[in-house]
RNA sequence: GGGCGGUUAGCUCAGCCGGUCAGAGCGUCUCGUUUACACCGAGAAGGUCGGGGGUUCGAGCCCCUCACCGCCCACCA
C-alpha cells in the first residue's frame, strides 16, 4: 500500500508473520514494567510456574501459557503494572535422572565422578540447555518480563533458601530425627510421601510357620505360629510376632517366644490392638525397620528396629546367610527355602497396593533413617485459614475441599534429598554433634554453640527436596530477602496459574512458606487449569507415541491458532481433548479474521464528501450499524466480565462467536450493500468507518489470546488517530487500551432480530422450495402492524440482495397462503415465480440426482472453484460425483 | 477404605445465582461462479440432558438412590 502498511495476503501466514511480531513486542518494552511507577496503577503480577530446566515444550506448557498469557495481555490493556516473571526449575532428582543416563553412556556413574566433578558436569550440560524451553514459549507468544528470568539454582533463589531455612529452623519448625522414610533405591534418595505413588498390584501372600520356643530355648518342631506376610525378604529384621489381645486363639502363646527361621533370633510375641485378627493368620511378624506400621508398634513396644537391607536395597550383613542378595532375590530364596523346611505353610495371589518412585517406577522401600524435616502443623494450620476465610480463592472452588483435605492431614515435611544437584542444606556440624545452621554464603564463622572454628565443621552433604526452593518462588523471584522496588511494587502476586496436579507439591508449599517468611499470601487467587489429553481421553505420552508436538503444530497452524484451541470449550480444573477438528476450526477462525479485516482495509475509503471526521458524523446510522455497535457493545462488558472471573474458555468462546457470526456473516456482508451504494457516498462511507471502528475494537478483545494475527492486523489499519502525525509512531495493539463498552441499543437490536429473522424465513423457504440459489423470486410480505409495515421498508434494503429475492407487499387484508412462514414482522410467502420454475410436486430421487450430478459437473467445470478450493475439497467431489 | 469429578445431538464439549437452556463446533444431508475468506456462505436433519425417585408453579441445573467411566487421598501385614 502506498502508505507503507502491510499488504495482506489472501490466506493467513503465520510462520512468517509471528517471529516479527514478537520481535516488535520485545522491542517495545511492553513485556518489561517499571519498578518505580509514580501511577497509582493496579498491579497484576504472575510467576511462571518454573517449567524444569532439562525439559522442552509439551502441550502442558502450551495450556499455561495460553492461560497465563491472557490473563496477563488482558491486564496490561487495562492499564495495569502488568508483570509476568518467567524462569525454570532445577528439577533436582528429574534433572539427576537425565544426566545419570547420559553419563551411563559413557560408562560413567556418580560415584566414580565424585560431587564436585558430577556438578560441574551439570552445570555444563544445563549451560547447552537452559535456554531451550524459554526459547520455546515464546513461540507460543508469551509476554514475559524476560529481563526479570529466572533459575531456581541462581544466586538470588540460594540466598533465598538459605535465609528461608535459617528463619524456619530459629523458629522451632525444623528438627532433626529418625524416621522410616519413602526411599528409592534406584535415586538413592529419600522421596516425599507425595514423589511415593501408590499403584495397585497383585503380589503374593506367603504365610510362613515360626517355630515356638521349647523349654530348652530350641525351637519346638511340633509348636509354632503362622505369620502372613507379602515381603518374605523382611523377615530378616523381624523383632516380634504380634496378635490381637482378645484373640483366644493366640491367648495362650502371648508372653512366650518364636525363633526366626534362618537367623535364630527370639521374637517375643505380643498382644497389640493394630493387629486385625481376620486378616490372614491373625498373627503378624513385627518389622520395624522395614514396615511403618510396625515402626509404630515397636515403638509401643520399645523393640529396637533392625535394619536389613542397604541403599539399595539388598540384604546387609544383618541377613546371615542372605547377604548381599538383592531383596527380590532373597525374596526368592527365602519362599524357596522354607518350602524346602517345610514352614512354608500356604501362598496365595493377594491384591495390594505398592509405593512406587514417581520418578523412576521402582518399588519404594521404608528405610530407616536420620533426616531433615520441617514441622507443617502450624504452617499448614495458617494455610488453610487463608482459603478457608477467602484471603485465597482456588478457582474452581472445589478443589478448595481437596486443599483442606490435605492440610489437616499433613505430616511433617521430610526436606533433605540424598542427591547432589540442588541447594545444599545450610547446616554445619561441629565435632560434638551441635548444629548451626547459618544463611552466610560461606557458612558459619564458627559452631554457634561452643564456638569451635568455621574449619571444624562439616555442612550436611543432604540438599533440599525441589520444592523448597519453588515453594519461595513468588518472592524469591523479586529479590526477597531484600526489600527490593520489585519486591515493593510486585509482591504479593496476583494469580497463581498452574495445574491441579501439583496442588499440594507446590501450592501447598509456597501457602505455608509464603505465610511464614513475607507474612501475606502470596496471590491472592489459585487458577486450575486440567490436563491436556490426547484423542480417545487418554494421557500423553511419549512412550504411546500419542503426543502432539506443540511446536510442530505451531509450524503448521500457527500460534494463535494453537492458543484458541487450547481455550475454547474448556473449563478450569477440566482435563480436555485437544483434537485436530478443535485445531482446524482454531487455525479457520484465524483465516476468517484475517480476511475481515482484509475486506474492511484493503479498499480505499469511499470518497469523502467533506472534511473526514464530519463526514461520518453526516446522517444518521442505519440499523446494520446501530445493531453491530450494541452487539460489540454487549460483547465488550461481556468478554470483560468473563475475564475478570477467570472463565477463559468463555472469553474466547464468545468473542470469537462475535467476530464470526456477528461481524462476519451479518454486519459486514450487510455493509457490503451499503459499499456498494455508489450514489449515497455518506452511507457508502459511514460503514467503510462503522466497519473499521468495530475492527478496531474486536481485535483488541480478542488480542488476549490470539496475539499474533491481531497485532498483525492492527498493523495494518489506516491511520485513524494521533500517530497520523509526521514523528508519532503507532502503538502496538499489545499496549492499546482495553475496549470501553458503548450504550446497548436495544430498539436496533430488536429491530434487526426481527429483521434477521425475515431473511432466515424467506431462505428457509427458497431452500424448501428447492430454488437455486442464484435465482431470485417474488417474495410476498404481509406486515402485521403498520410498525411492522415501515421495518420492512426499511429493511428491504438488506432483505432483498440477502435472500434473493424482490419484496412485495401485499395490500392490507390479504389471507397468506398455505405454506407461507409466520415472522414477527407478519407471513411472507414465495411468488409465483418461485412455483413456475419448480415443480410443486415432490422431486423424485432421480430428479434429485440429477440435480446434485449437474452441480458438481458445473462446480468442477468452474476454475474459481478448483483453482482456489483446497486439492482435498476438489478431490472429495470429484469423488462424489 | 475415604473423597472428588464426569455421564447433554454420531464425535468433542459449553450450559453462571433453577424460569427462551435444549446450545456450539465437527461430522451428515441439501444448495451455492453472491470477487474478504471454499481454512467460505446459506438451509436442514439429529438429543425423553446415564436410570429411578423426590422438592418446586417450574429442574441438565437442587435432594436421595442406582449404574458405569475417570481422578485424588490412604502405613493393613
Amino acid at each position: 500500500m502506498a502508505d507503507g502498511r502491510p499488504e495482506l495476503s489472501p490466506r493467513y501466514a503465520p510462520g512468517s508473520v509471528e517471529p516479527r511480531i514478537y520481535q516488535s513486542w520485545l522491542a517495545s518494552g511492553a513485556f518489561t514494567p517499571a519498578a518505580e511507577k509514580p501511577s497509582g496503577a493496579d498491579r497484576f503480577v504472575i510467576t511462571m510456574p518454573p517449567p524444569n530446566v532439562t525439559g522442552s515444550l509439551h502441550t502442558g506448557h502450551a495450556l499455561f501459557v495460553t492461560a497465563e498469557d491472557i490473563m496477563i495481555r488482558y491486564h496490561r490493556m487495562r492499564g495495569d503494572d502488568t508483570l509476568w516473571v518467567p524462569g525454570v526449575d532445577h528439577a533436582g532428582i528429574a534433572a539427576q535422572f537425565v544426566l545419570d543416563k547420559m553419563l551411563a553412556a559413557e560408562g560413567l556413574d556418580r560415584a566414580s565422578l565424585g560431587r564436585e566433578a558430577y556438578l560441574e558436569r551439570m552445570w555444563a550440560f544445563l549451560n547447552e540447555t537452559r535456554d531451550t524451553i524459554s526459547l520455546q514459549l515464546r513461540r507460543l507468544g508469551a509476554s514475559a518480563d524476560w529481563t526479570r528470568n529466572r533459575f531456581t539454582m541462581d544466586e538470588g533463589s540460594a540466598r533465598a533458601v538459605r535465609v528461608a531455612f535459617k528463619r524456619l529452623w530459629d523458629a522451632g519448625y525444623v528438627y532433626r530425627g529418625e524416621a522410616l522414610v519413602n526411599w528409592c533405591p534406584r535415586c538413592r534418595t529419600t522421596i516425599s510421601d507425595l514423589e511415593n505413588v501408590h499403584r495397585d498390584q497383585v503380589g503374593t501372600l506367603w504365610t510362613i510357620r515360626y517355630h515356638l520356643a521349647g523349654p530348652d530355648g530350641a525351637p519346638d518342631p511340633g509348636a509354632w505360629v503362622a505369620v502372613a506376610t507379602t515381603r518374605p525378604e523382611t523377615m530378616l529384621g523381624d523383632v516380634a510376632v504380634a496378635v490381637h489381645p482378645d484373640d483366644e486363639r493366640y491367648r495362650p502363646i502371648v508372653g512366650r517366644e518364636a525363633i526366626l527361621p534362618f537367623l535364630g533370633r527370639r521374637l517375643p510375641i505380643i498382644a497389640d490392638q493394630a493387629v486385625d485378627p481376620a486378616f490372614g493368620t491373625g498373627a503378624v511378624k513385627i518389622t520395624p525397620g522395614h514396615d511403618p506400621d510396625d515402626y509404630e508398634t515397636g515403638k509401643r513396644h520399645g523393640l529396637t528396629p533392625i535394619s536389613v537391607l542397604d541403599e539399595e536395597a539388598r540384604v546387609n550383613e544383618a541377613g546371615g546367610e542372605f547377604a548381599g542378595l538383592d531383596r527380590f532375590d532373597a525374596r526368592a530364596r527365602i519362599v524357596e527355602r522354607l518350602r524346602e523346611m517345610g514352614d512354608l505353610e500356604g501362598e496365595r495371589s493377594h491384591a495390594m497396593v505398592v509405593g512406587h518412585c514417581d520418578r523412576c517406577g521402582t518399588v519404594v522401600e521404608p528405610r530407616l533413617s536420620v533426616q531433615w524435616f520441617i514441622r507443617t502443623a502450624d504452617l499448614a494450620a495458617r494455610a488453610l485459614a487463608s482459603v478457608r476465610e477467602g484471603r485465597t480463592k482456588i478457582v474452581p472452588s472445589r478443589f478448595e475441599k481437596v486443599y483442606a483435605h490435605w492440610m489437616e492431614n499433613i505430616r511433617d515435611w521430610a526436606v533433605g534429598r540424598q542427591l547432589w544437584w540442588g541447594h545444599r542444606i545450610p547446616a554445619w556440624f561441629c565435632p560434638d554433634e551441635h548444629i548451626t545452621v547459618s544463611d552466610e554464603a560461606d557458612g558459619p564463622s564458627a559452631c554457634a554453640t561452643c564456638g569451635r572454628p568455621a574449619t571444624e565443621l562439616v555442612q550436611e552433604s543432604d540438599i533440599f527436596d525441589t520444592w523448597f526452593s519453588s515453594g519461595l518462588w513468588p518472592f524469591s523471584t523479586l529479590g526477597w530477602p531484600d526489600e527490593t522496588p520489585d519486591l515493593r511494587r510486585f509482591y504479593p502476586t496476583s494469580v497463581m496459574e498452574t495445574g491441579y496436579d501439583i496442588l499440594f507439591f507446590w501450592v501447598a508449599r509456597m501457602m505455608m512458606l509464603g505465610l511464614f517468611l513475607t507474612d501475606v499470601e502470596p496471590f491472592h487467587t489459585v487458577y486450575l487449569h486440567g490436563l491436556v489429553r490426547a484423542q480417545g481421553g487418554v494421557k500423553m505420552s511419549k512412550t504411546k507415541g500419542n503426543v502432539t508436538d506443540p511446536v510442530e503444530l505451531i509450524d503448521e497452524i500457527g500460534a494463535d491458532a494453537v492458543r484458541l484451541a487450547l481455550t475454547t470449550g474448556t473449563s478450569p480444573g477440566a482435563d480436555q481433548r485437544l483434537t485436530m477438528a478443535k485445531l482446524e476450526r482454531s487455525r479457520n477462525f484465524a483465516n476468517k479474521l484475517w480476511n475481515a479485516a482484509r475486506f474492511v482495509v484493503g479498499r480505499e475509503p469511499p470518497a469523502a464528501s467533506s472534511a473526514a471526521g464530519e463526514d461520518h458524523a453526516a446522517g444518521p446510522d442505519t440499523l446494520p450499524e446501530r445493531w453491530i455497535r450494541s452487539r460489540l457493545a454487549a460483547t465488550t462488558t461481556e468478554a470483560t466480565a468473563r475475564l475478570d472471573r477467570l472463565d477463559l474458555g468463555g472469553y474466547a468462546g464468545l468473542v470469537m462467536e462475535f467476530a464470526w457470526s456477528d461481524l462476519c456473516d451479518w454486519y459486514l456482508e450487510m455493509a457490503k450493500i451499503d459499499l456498494r451504494d455508489a450514489e449515497r457516498a455518506a452511507s457508502s462511507r459511514r460503514a467503510w468507518q462503522t466497519g473499521l471502528d468495530v475492527l478496531s475494537d474486536t481485535l483488541r478483545l480478542i488480542h488476549p489470546v490470539m496475539p499474533f494475527v491481531t497485532e498483525e492486523i492492527w498493523a495494518s489499519l489506516p491511520p485513524a488517530g494521533p500517530w497520523t502525525e509526521p514523528g508519532v509512531i503507532r502503538p502496538l495493539l499489545i499496549s492499546a487500551p482495553w475496549p470501553d463498552a458503548g450504550a446497548r441499543d436495544l430498539e436496533a437490536e430488536a429491530g434487526f432480530d426481527a429483521l434477521a429473522e425475515v431473511i432466515r424465513a424467506a431462505r428457509n423457504l427458497r431452500t424448501e422450495a428447492g430454488l437455486p440459489a442464484g435465482q431470485t423470486v417474488t417474495l410476498h410480505l404481509a406486515p402485521s402492524s403498520a410498525d411492522a409495515t415501515d421495518a420492512i421498508e426499511a429493511g428491504r434494503r438488506y432483505l432483498e440482495p440477502l435472500a434473493r429475492v424482490r419484496s412485495r407487499l401485499a395490500a392490507p387484508g390479504t389471507v397468506a397462503p398455505a405454506g407461507a412462514a409466520a415472522t414477527s414482522l407478519g407471513a411472507i410467502w414465495l411468488g409465483e415465480d418461485a412455483a413456475a420454475e419448480t415443480p410443486s410436486a415432490p422431486r423424485d430421487r432421480i430428479e434429485d440426482l440429477r440435480r446434485h450430478r449437474d452441480r458438481l459437473r458445473a462446480l468442477l467445470a468452474d476454475t474459481a472453484f478448483t483453482g482456489r478450493a483446497p486439492e482435498a475439497v476438489v478431490r472429495r467431489e470429484r469423488e462424489r460425483l
